[in-house]
RNA sequence: GCCAUGGUGGCGGAAUGGUAUACGCGCGCGACUCAAAAUCGCGUUCCCGUAAGGGAUUGAGGGUUCAAGUCCCUCCCAUGGCACCA
């Protein structure tokens, strides 16, 4: 009887048996020896599954799979991020509504994931916009709102003209928008933020535990951007205010002779003198038709103007001119900013275009000026001159002495500053979770009661690109709110950002109360609605035993967002008293970015490579390896479907070394290949260096190596006279994380029981690993020129005189004299010769 | 500019300071076939040589070492991130 390898048959048989068996459904009652991973949760677009998707979900799952196979309880989720823009545009151009595109979207690409043939537990899944799942996103703001941690403020914002939408300023990086590359303008909003700020440090310190990527955590830190420094006072000269600066150089205060104050600072109008006031508010209303892009980015030449103020030097006296420039930024320390020319290129600039003074205060060894742009190496060595009491001390001690005496004085005081700024979390969009917060007639926020969540999406509204909330035209929503809460309350129209809905989804996989997250249940039931019990994010029992995350992966782009944003929501969650842990991700991966001709694939580029007609002729399992097989997990790499063959030649003949033992109920089986080689039995040997080394690679995602072990497993075997049962159900169970489904069918036939994935990983014995005959590469002066085959057991001396004799080696010894012989045990020796 | 990562055959890539180029693709030759595909065998870094063997070689140049793709220094290039942060 001879079977064929029809992988689409194959593995359809076995996806099927999966799923009847419920092979992959975790249970959360029990928290021992838990292994919880997952990827991050894709935006279920309406396009079908890319490259991109197969080379993150594939060798992610293999991963878990060994995970399984190492005993732990795995549980490795799905869902879906399925509020943003993309469902909006989607409808404003057809007319669909968002939530039946997404709902349709959803169900194709569970469809196209299952496929893949992870071991995904559906029964957990997500969708971040049905009523089930974003009544815990409104929850959640209701939290923060309560703990004093959502606020409302007026703001510049980035707005992008084309999506009518605000753009927090990662999202608007380069100065365009980034979904799709407008140039963002600049535009007063009222929004709500959430106080991320509040825990800069603490982000900053659980850092240091997390096993995360170091150019991660290197990435994290300065975004958080933690400099110390202090506030100096500066009393106005001729009334009765006073500015504060921030500096982290305090050092070279003697050094100031001007200050530079933000145009957009609220005390600037009443400082600035009447023969200044027409050129100043000129540039104030200039610099306002700058978006913050154009200022921190548009023209390296600054520019600037005189105030006609002046402020009185904390410790020479001296007056000191207040200038107006928009390189100073209100949005960063105190929105006033010493110049100090002589120990700063930028102050340097802004000096010599406007024939400022320079005066220098510090000094290094040979008694040059110090530029602060190597600040660690200068601070050790530097010392400070012409600086009053602080004459000739060092830099790094002479800054806490200034520091000192202006803090006794009351003109400063220490400070840290961070760069991290407030999380704004309104967006002006239909097709996100509602803000729940209402106002009364006199425009009072107030907090929706929890009872009323979820604080539904309204549905009658259209979607038409006005440049307002859609949210505005809703009667629906706005009865609503005067009905609960009365005349003349009206809602809050705007939703929330999509990263607060996947800043926690990792808790709502964890959710055990039944309800289901299935995308054809998009509305509550009646008897879900009238429980009026309070909303439990997750139970306690279940988090603390199933959190954190053990293993995370996904793209390093979300490195400053995402990820930053899931650890406040962590943080915050265990300060209010719903978790016990504080950090969400204990281990991170990001998976490398496979690129179409050098470009990352993306739709508007038009590179987007489909893989669908490569899964249909060689199956899951082989594009599956041929992905991992291209190169490291965290590299990625330029697409080319050239070596695909390589793969299906290694599954085919894996697929007949098995299948010739199909009638032979022996414990031996006869190899009937053509590659016999008589030489020798080395399988064991093989076999348990296959073991060693894929047990290796698998947990450090080298899957690549993985593979090549085990083709030159197979190597070996098929020139194999014989091999026994246990060997071929062991290269079943190495290949099982790799090509689950070829594994299983492999496993039943050579009578395997169960599952493969069930089987425990195999172990190694190290006694097999070393042969009985060992190669000895042979050098002389560092060059080989040869090498023998000697007993395993063979004494140094031996193999050096073996070595010595061997013929081409004799003859670079002939001659000279050996000054040194080094032997590397079971690797070399090296004779060095005069 | 700063930080991070990388640069190895025709290609993807492998290599705890210890035989560089594993594994695979491609290519060449051969077997099977009427033929092709598929499959199998042999070969394949480059140069010289029938061969044995020799020489060169991991972006460039120095250094440490018996021994460097790997460690150190100076450059060059590529990719990713940050960037008027006071």
């Amino acid at each position: 009887m001879s079977r064929t390898y029809d992988p689409k048959a194959l593995e359809a048989k076995w996806q099927k048996r999966w799923e009847e068996a419920g092979l992959y459904a975790a249970d959360l009652s029990d928290g021992s020896d838990k292994y919880y991973t997952h990827v991050m949760f894709p935006y279920p677009s309406g396009d079908k599954l890319h490259i991109g998707h197969w080379y993150n979900y594939g060798p992610s799952d293999s991963f878990a799979r060994f995970m399984r196979m190492q005993g732990k309880k795995v549980f490795s989720p799905m869902g879906f991020d399925a509020f943003g823009l993309p469902a909006e545009n989607y409808a404003v151009k057809t007319g669909v509504h968002p939530d039946t595109s997404t709902r349709k979207n959803v169900e194709t690409m569970i469809t196209q994931l299952k496929r893949i043939g992870c071991m995904y537990d559906w029964s957990k899944m997500v969708n971040t916009s049905t009523p089930e799942y974003y009544r815990f996103t409104q929850w959640l703001f209701l939290q923060m709102h309560k703990h004093g941690l959502a606020y409302k403020k007026a703001g510049n914002v980035n707005w992008c003209p084309s999506c009518q939408t605000v753009l927090a300023n990662e999202q608007a990086q380069d100065g365009t928008c980034e979904r799709c590359g407008t140039p963002v303008i600049h535009k007063p909003l009222e929004q709500w933020y959430w106080n991320i700020t509040r825990y800069s440090q603490q982000l900053l310190d659980g850092l240091d535990a997390l096993d995360w990527p170091e150019k991660t955590k290197i990435m994290q830190r300065n975004w958080i951007g933690r400099s110390e420094g202090c506030d100096v006072v500066w009393s106005v000269t001729g009334c009765d205010m006073s500015l504060e600066t921030f500096t982290t150089t305090v050092d070279t205060i003697y050094g100031v002779t001007f200050v530079v104050i933000a145009p957009d600072h609220p005390l600037l109008p009443t400082l600035v003198t009447p023969e200044q006031r027409d050129a100043v508010h000129a540039y104030i209303a200039q610099s306002s038709t700058k978006s913050e892009f154009d200022r921190q980015f548009g023209d390296k030449d600054k520019t600037g103007v005189c105030t006609g103020a002046f402020l009185k030097h904390p410790f020479t006296g001296m007056s000191i001119p207040l200038w107006v420039a928009d390189y100073v930024l209100m949005t960063y320390g105190t929105g006033v900013v010493m110049g100090v020319p002589a120990h700063d290129q930028r102050d340097m600039d802004f000096a010599k275009k406007y024939g400022l003074d320079i005066v220098q205060s510090i000094q290094n060894p040979e008694g040059e000026s110090i530029v602060y742009d190597n600040i660690d190496k200068y601070a050790v060595l530097g010392t400070i001159i012409d600086s009053g009491a602080f004459s000739g001390i060092a830099i790094l001690d002479g800054r806490k002495k200034i520091i000192d005496q202006l803090e006794r004085a009351g003109m400063g005081r220490r400070k840290i500053q961070y760069r991290l700024r407030d999380w704004c979390v309104s967006r002006q969009r239909y097709w996100g979770a509602p803000i729940p917060i209402v106002y009364d007639p006199k425009g009072n926020p107030h907090p929706v009661p929890e009872e009323h969540l979820p604080w539904t999406l309204p549905t009658d509204v259209e979607f038409n690109p006005t440049g307002e909330s859609p949210l505005k035209h809703s009667n629906e929503f706005k009865e609503r709110t005067e009905k609960l809460f009365g005349k003349g309350w009206t809602p809050e129209y705007d939703t929330m950002d999509t990263f607060v809905c996947s800043s926690f989804y990792y808790l709502m996989y964890l959710q055990t109360q039944g309800a289901s997250m299935k995308a054809e249940s998009c509305q509550l039931s009646a008897s879900q609605k009238k429980n009026n019990q309070p909303l439990t994010l997750v139970h306690p029992e279940v988090e603390k035993q199933w959190m954190p995350v053990d293993m995370y992966i996904g793209g390093a782009e979300h490195a400053c967002m995402h990820l930053i944003y899931a650890r406040f929501v962590m943080m915050a969650l265990k300060d209010f008293g719903y978790v016990s842990h504080s950090e969400p991700f204990k281990k991170l991966v990001h998976q490398g970015v496979i690129t179409n001709k050098g470009a990352k694939m993306s739709k508007s580029k038009g590179n987007v490579v489909s893989p669908d007609a490569l899964v249909d002729r060689h199956g899951s399992d082989v594009f599956r390896m041929y992905l991992m097989f291209m190169g490291p997990f965290t590299e990625g790499g330029d697409w080319s479907d050239t070596g695909i063959k390589g793969i299906d030649r290694f599954a085919l003949r894996l697929f007949k070394l098995f299948e010739i033992i199909q009638d032979q109920p022996s414990q031996k089986t006869k190899n009937t290949s053509t590659k016999i080689d008589q030489s020798k039995g080395s399988s064991q040997t093989a076999l348990h260096r296959a073991i060693k080394k894929i047990t290796e690679d698998i947990p450090a995602f080298r899957f690549n190596t993985a593979i090549s072990a085990l083709m030159e497993l197979l190597n070996v075997l098929e020139r194999e006279q014989e091999i026994d049962r246990s060997t071929l159900q062991t290269v079943a169970k190495l290949l099982a994380p790799l090509a689950p489904h070829l594994a299983d069918e492999l496993w039943e036939m050579c009578g395997g029981e169960g599952f493969v994935v069930d089987q425990r990983w195999p172990s190694f014995d190290p006694a097999l690993l070393t042969s009985d005959t060992m190669t000895i590469a042979v050098q002389v002066n560092g060059k080989l020129r040869g090498s023998i085959e000697v007993p395993s057991d063979s004494s140094k001396d031996d193999i050096i005189a073996t070595a010595s004799k061997q013929e081409n080696v004799a003859k670079f010894i002939a001659g000279t004299s050996i000054a040194k012989q080094i032997y590397v045990p079971g690797k070399l020796v090296s004779f060095v010769v005069g």
